[in-house]
RNA sequence: GGAGGGAUGGCAGAGUGGACGAUUGCGGUGGUCUUGAAAACCAUUGAGCCGCAAGGCUCCGGGGGUUCGAAUCCCUCUCCCUCCGCCA
């Protein structure tokens, strides 16, 4: 949510960054001002009758003291009573409405983030190792995870549905392997906490981080319990702090969590139909700070890195996109992209997200921090990253690692997670 | 699922109709003392909104009600805790 004075303050540039968003409704500003307009109105009439009630009551209170008759007054009090009971619920209503429209409008970019409405305008920041050389056509990885028999995507469907898949033997492993890797990494050396945080947290939660309302069609949702299943840990690892006041040398306050996630994936059929790439259930790790204002940019550098190390040292080749402000999620003012090299593909992929959301997150979660100076409680600042996704990361070292008889080689990185294997085979007897 | 108890400031915890925006303790900040620190002592310290300001208004889990006036009385919802039952 944004700060409500910016829009006052400047309604055309809030506009202007959502028509650079991609967005048309800029209508939804004038509504709000209209509003505010009327609310503060409406306050400056309630005050004064309130300040009249307040003294009157004090008075009767005096007369009542010095047994004198104070009818008089009561009378006429009741009468400015009910006029504030009225002007009263009228300035709720409004309040309400502000809030709905306001919860509607997406976070101001950055001054760094390139202008454009589409992928076609993000900017590839930097590359980072190489696309490995094959003799052969490499294959896609749903070919190599069906012939080695670690990925199921017909058992998959049958237990739930299409876009959910079962993995088996080494598959299995390596999804294990690889959240534990990147787990010992983000708390061993780049000084992040571990949480386990639910995986279904309820929709005052995700209001808190953005989802919604505006994206309610995503989620899956447990309506008989008002609870939904986490599209990411961003949801229940920054709401850890919702309604909190930290303390300022608490801060920057760095957590790791590995979740599943689950997405509805609406509006993307028929997009990366085939394979692990866009499932409903998903493994991820995230990682998610909570910094100093002054600090958030920096901290967003930082973040990424801690994302790029993952890839780095599995020996992935990648390069890191600048997201134009038409993809930039809701809540984010800057955010980079992480895309992976996938050689049967022969494409990149995304396979992280690093984002920092200034204050929006922490005014609607309501997330601030006392300054050491005693100055009021400030609101602080939220980022997350995935660090990484785990499925995408298995297709990926199954595509970029495969050999020519179609067993996959395992980086060296991943060896100790995964009992010393050093290449995965077809199973003697696989069932 | 059944029975009961609770929700008050950064935290803990008093407060049963007007003198309460709220006793007190902890924590925070400033100071005295000290070579420095700790301890002790003194002072100070809630949040939000409206307003250029002076100042005003609101807030004791949410909503509604009673009353001239509600942290306090009534209704209702949500959440938390305890005991019993069931279950991993």
């Amino acid at each position: 949510m944004l700060d409500i004075k910016l829009i006052r303050d400047n309604p055309e540039l809030v506009k202007k960054d959502i028509l650079d968003r991609g967005g048309k409704d800029t209508g939804v500003v004038d509504r709000v001002l209209e509003s505010d307009v009327r609310r503060r109105e409406m306050l400056v009439e309630v005050e004064e009758l309130k300040h009249q009630r307040n003294k009157a009551s004090e008075e009767i209170a005096a007369l009542k003291k010095e047994g004198g008759d104070a009818s008089g007054i009561v009378g006429r009090m009741k009468e400015i009573s009910e006029k504030i009971k009225s002007i009263d619920s009228r300035v709720r209503d409004v309040e309400v409405d502000i809030r709905t429209l306001m919860l509607e409008i997406p976070n101001v970019p950055d001054g760094s983030v390139p202008t454009g409405l589409d992928e076609e305008a993000n900017i590839e920041i930097r590359l980072s190792g190489e696309a490995p050389n094959f003799t052969f056509k490499p294959k896609a990885h749903w070919d190599l995870g069906e012939e080695l028999d670690v990925l199921d995507f017909e058992r998959g469907a049958k237990i739930a549905k299409a876009r959910f898949t079962l993995l088996k033997g080494a598959g299995a492993l390596m999804e294990r392997a690889l959240i534990n890797y990147m787990l010992d990494m983000h708390t061993t050396e780049h000084g992040y906490t571990e949480v386990f945080p639910p995986i279904l947290a309820s929709p005052a939660s995700f209001e808190g981080t953005g989802q919604l309302p505006k994206f309610s069609e995503d989620m899956f949702w447990c309506r008989n319990d008002d609870l939904l299943l986490i599209p990411t840990a961003e949801v229940p690892v920054t709401n850890i702090f919702r309604d909190e006041v930290l303390k300022e040398a608490e801060l920057p306050v760095k957590y790791t969590a590995y979740t599943p996630c689950f997405r509805r994936e609406a509006g993307s059929y028929g997009k990366d139909v085939r394979g692990i790439i866009r499932q409903h259930q998903f493994n991820k790790v995230e990682m998610v700070k909570f910094v100093h204002p002054d600090t958030s940019f920096d901290e967003l550098e930082s973040l990424t890195a801690d994302a790029e190390e993952v890839l780095s040292r599995l020996g992935l080749h990648f390069r890191v996109v600048a997201l134009c402000t038409g993809d930039l999620g809701f809540s984010a003012a800057k955010c980079y992209d992480l895309e992976v090299w996938m050689a049967g593909a022969g494409e990149y992929k995304e396979i992280s997200s690093c984002s920092c959301f200034t204050d929006f997150q922490a005014r609607r979660a309501n997330i601030r921090f006392k300054p050491s100076d005693g100055g009021k409680p400030r609101f602080v600042h939220t980022l997350n990253g995935s660090g990484v996704a785990i499925g995408r990361t298995v297709a990926a070292l199954l595509e970029n690692y495969q050999l020519d008889d179609g067993r996959v080689v395992v980086p060296p990185a991943l060896q100790p997670y995964m009992h010393g294997m050093t290449v995965i085979e077809k199973p003697a007897n696989p069932i």
